[in-house]
DNA sequence: GTTTTAAGTGTTAATTTCACATTTAACAAA
DNA sequence: TTTGTTAAATGTGAAATTAACACTTAAAAC
């Protein structure tokens, strides 16, 4: 049978964010010390509460809007945890988004109700309730995701060299990879512009900078091709 | 400024399944008529709303276990969906789950609420609220993972011959597949216990029965083997 | 014993992936 | 202005995987 509205029970939904950056050299993720309780003093996502008027996807927006002034940030939906005493205060769930921002271009913006700071996902302290494995999962999602969509580019500078993009996905794939076989597989996709400008802080060589090339990717899309690192 | 508890609002939660099944040609989805307002002798998927006691898993066990009488039903959480106006009687989400179930062993249970039915992914009717995206969401979920998990015995009988296992793959994934060409993939994965016994119903000569062995998968993951179809 | 029907089986070509080392551009130092 | 230094740029061949493809066999029916 079927329950009814009525009878059936209201929940609080909350919504945590898992918020990769990338430093050219490893994956990062944004946790806040929580200046509030409960469990003030430790580390956790940022989250909030869904309000009755918007979406999840809005209220992942707002949240992150209100932490970074951004409104373009990639994010995608991973998970509602439910365990029933997953928060010790009141029964509430979490919808789990995680974003990728740009850590470089992107300031992050104060707020007097906690500290914000980047950590390596390798080096990341314990986390409150069920964050560590929001966490685990966001990274097991982003790896299926970046080797069939091309939204590692959320984590660069919108012009990159070869070696930061190869960097990025050693980070996300925690994998090495070679150089040359990745270069290849990169333009054999030909979805990058390569840019008459160089980066000449890495080498006296310097070494060109390449955008990712949305249009021509999404032309390609329609005729069928399929991004695959 | 993030929400504090007592702030936020609480919402319903309700809880929709996309059952499978496959029926030896197609890929199908089990649907019922509502016999109850609103959208009443409209079609939908299967559902319910969740309790202040349970997890998200353990409504989507009692939903299905309701409707089958089975509690060993493979079920995946597929995504929350979250418009506002998504169901015009009151704000509520759904968290979306996807189930396979062997639609063959397995009679469904009558309950004077509905009325179910079976149908080919490519002939359902039109659904309420959201529940058409929810389906091809998990579709697409389905495919994915079929061919990267051994899922997909989860939608045969316990003892099933190799057409069988080829027509539910290209059920699944909407191809056409080379007989040879599948059969020596399956094999090569060596997963798979072919029985003494044979299926003598599609033709004279029979053929063979196979069964998924678990055990084995198991220790060949843990050996480091990853399943690819 | 002949026919019928679906089951069962293997090889080759094509493509993709992987491993791997030398040359080049730009600046710095002599 | 030559030489040294440093990271960037570049291509090929072997190995593995995937894709294409057609004939033989077992069992029952007649």
């Amino acid at each position: 049978m079927l329950s009814s509205y009525s009878t059936a029970d209201k929940v609080l939904l909350a919504l945590d964010c898992i918020i990769f950056g990338f430093d050219q050299h490893q994956l990062k993720i944004l946790l806040i010390q929580r200046d509030f309780e409960p469990e003030k003093g430790k580390w956790s996502l940022i989250g909030g509460f869904l309000k009755r008027t918007e979406t999840l996807d809005d209220a992942a927006k707002r949240i992150l809007n209100h932490l970074s002034g951004l409104d373009d940030i990639y994010l995608e939906q991973l998970y509602t945890f439910s365990e029933v005493d997953r928060d010790p205060g009141e029964r509430t769930l979490s919808t789990a988004y995680y974003a990728l921002i740009n850590s470089e271009d992107h300031k992050l913006l104060e707020d007097g109700d906690y500290t914000a700071k980047w950590f390596d996902i390798k080096e990341a302290p314990n986390l409150i309730f069920d964050h560590n494995e929001m966490v685990q999962k966001a990274i097991l999602r982003l790896r299926r995701r970046a080797v069939s969509k091309p939204i590692g580019f959320e984590l660069l500078p919108e012009k990159f060299t070869m070696l930061q993009l190869q960097k990025l996905y050693e980070a996300i794939l925690d994998v090495e990879l070679d150089k040359r076989n990745f270069i290849n597989k990169v333009n054999a996709l030909d979805i990058l512009v390569k840019l008459d400008e160089k980066d000449m802080t890495s080498s006296r060589k310097g070494s060109y900078l390449y955008q990712f090339d949305k249009e021509k990717y999404d032309q390609k899309i329609e005729e069928g091709f399929t991004f695959k690192i």
